[in-house]
Formats: C-alpha cells, sequence, structure tokens
DNA sequence: GGCAACTCCATACCATGGTATGGAGTCGTA
DNA sequence: TACGACTCCATACCATGGTATGGAGTTGCC
C-alpha cells in the first residue's frame, strides 16, 4: 500500500521541489540529502521524499537556520536505539534555540499587533517603540548568537 | 533626568554591541542604522541608542531576517502621523511574515517535544518525523519563500 | 538509429553580509 | 608637543549558499 514510489532523477527533484539541478547536487554533496543511488551510467536515482526534504530544507532556512543546523536537525530524525542518549541531548539543545526564536519572534509580534492596532484609525500613532520592545528578549544569549557567526 | 546622553565614536559603539567597527560602517553605509553625525575632523559622532539598534539587527538576523527585511521592519518604527495606512500596511505584511514563522517554530518545536519525550528512558525511539510534521506548515506560501531568495 | 532532452563532472562565478589592510589624519593626556 | 590610540576612507578579501557554463556521455521516443 505504500512504499514503492519510483525513484526520481536530479532534473526531476529539482523541478518538484522548485530548486534548480545544481541547489539539489550542492546539497547531496553536503550531504545535507542523502547520496542517491546511481545507475550504471552514472545518473543518480533518487527517492521521491528527497523533495519533501528539501522543502523542510528551505523552510528551515527562512527560519534563520544555517545549512550546517538544519543538517544537525535531520540527524535527530533516523538516529534510533542505542544512540538514545546522545539524540536526546541534541535534540533539548535545537529545543532551546527554537524555543528562543519563537520568543523573540513573539516580542516582535506584540510590538507589530500593537503598531497595527494604533493605527487603525483612530488617533494619530505616536512613536512606535519597536526596538525597545524587542530589547528585553535577547539580552545574555551567547549561544544564539555565536550559533550565526563563524569564528576562524 | 533622560534625553541627554553623550554621543559615541564609531569604536565605542561596536565594542558595546559586540560588533567590529567595520560592521557598523557597514551599517550606516547601508542605511540600516542612521547617518552619524560628524565632527569638523569627520569623526562620526552616534548617539547611544545605536547600540540597542545594533543589537536588534543582530537578533532580527538570526530570526531569519535580511538586513533588507530588518530596514523594513526599523522604518515602521518612526513613520507616524501622515502615512498611517501605509505603516500599517507594512505592518501587517510583517505580521503575517512572523506569525508563518512561528507556526513552523511551534511546529518544530513541537516535534522535538515529542522526539525529547520519548528519548527520555522508556523504549525505542521509532522513526522520528520530522520533515512530516513541518510539512504542513508551509506549502502555499510563495511570500516567503521570495522573501529570501533573489531572483534576477 | 537519430535527435532532443537530460545527465555527468569540474570549474568558475555570483550576492549577501561582513572583515581586513593600510596609509593618512585626529585626539587626549603626560 | 609628542605619543599611543583612535578615526578616516578606499579597496580587497572572505565564507555561505548557491548558480552558471560547457564539453561529453545517456535516454527515450519517433
Amino acid at each position: 500500500m505504500a512504499g514503492n514510489k519510483r525513484k526520481l532523477l536530479v532534473g526531476e527533484v529539482a523541478r518538484r521541489a522548485g530548486v534548480n539541478v545544481q541547489t539539489v547536487l550542492y546539497y547531496e554533496r553536503r550531504g545535507i540529502i542523502p547520496q542517491a543511488e546511481r545507475r550504471t551510467s552514472g545518473y543518480r536515482e533518487f527517492d521521491p521524499q528527497t523533495v519533501d526534504l528539501i522543502g523542510f530544507i528551505q523552510r528551515a532556512q527562512e527560519l534563520g537556520f544555517t545549512l550546517t543546523e538544519i543538517t544537525g536537525l535531520l540527524e535527530l530524525r533516523s538516529s534510533t536505539g542505542a544512540k538514545c542518549k546522545e539524540v536526546r541531548e541534541k535534540a533539548v539543545e535545537k529545543l532551546d534555540l527554537i524555543e528562543i526564536k519563537i520568543g523573540r519572534l513573539d516580542a516582535m509580534r506584540t510590538v507589530l499587533r500593537q503598531l497595527v492596532r494604533s493605527c487603525s484609525g483612530r488617533g494619530p500613532v505616536r512613536d512606535c517603540p519597536i526596538i525597545e520592545a524587542i530589547q528585553q528578549t535577547g539580552k545574555p544569549e551567547p549561544e544564539l548568537k555565536t550559533s550565526m557567526r563563524r569564528k576562524r
């Protein structure tokens, strides 16, 4: 009833995922999507769920995760059983990251909602302190800060 | 009681914001922070809130906003009165973006929490479908998709 | 069995968001 | 007034995440 979908060539994967061929190859090279099987000719055969994987990658990027971080997120997915402890630790770590991001976005949302409300007709908008509202959400956060900046 | 803080030279701004001097100058050049006043010597004099502004920029970047988008967010802040309608529209637009991001992060969080819970001792982790859980949060979203990718 | 469309791989190039270099001028304090 | 620390500006360079180019081989369909 499931599991026997046909394999896809790189062009088809790219087309379905809405990215271009080179991007798919780039992801494969980076190891962020699994290595495709090969025909004897060398042609790659991806399995169809690669398309969804690429969709996930794109959305995660929009949320400010780097490809390296996304790789980490994806590794959590299939590592099972034995390494349970490690997986758990990694997951907790990612979870913290996500909580922080949500917190900050939520603060932005609050401010923007106020702005929208105050703008909606009655009275002039006074100075709208987006920045001040966001400030308190991000002080002691070396974790996140460094996660996005490389150090050499 | 407030309002008469002294101006800061670029190095001091950089030090306080935890970025380097070139970055501050880069932001000024890009127009993401306001142009500093100048001494007759040419030395820049920033006002102290620039430091907070840079903090905001950094946090917004971690949330996946580009500098261009951040500029847009910041423009909402001080445009008052007359242009109320436009400001409102922009704000609503940004708000939608933020809602989408929150939704997606929330989906990730849910999955990760499950993972953490199931990992915590009892039973083996089965395959953890991060991707599937995230999929539904991002289908018809050309807005977000294009907002992060350039087209030429 | 020929042709368009696709794939291979290597290499080069691109945009964003910085970061470094370096020669020349400025500042403040001893 | 001399010194170190800072600033100026221009220009070059860097990492990430792609994108493009191009010559050579593969596929599938008429």
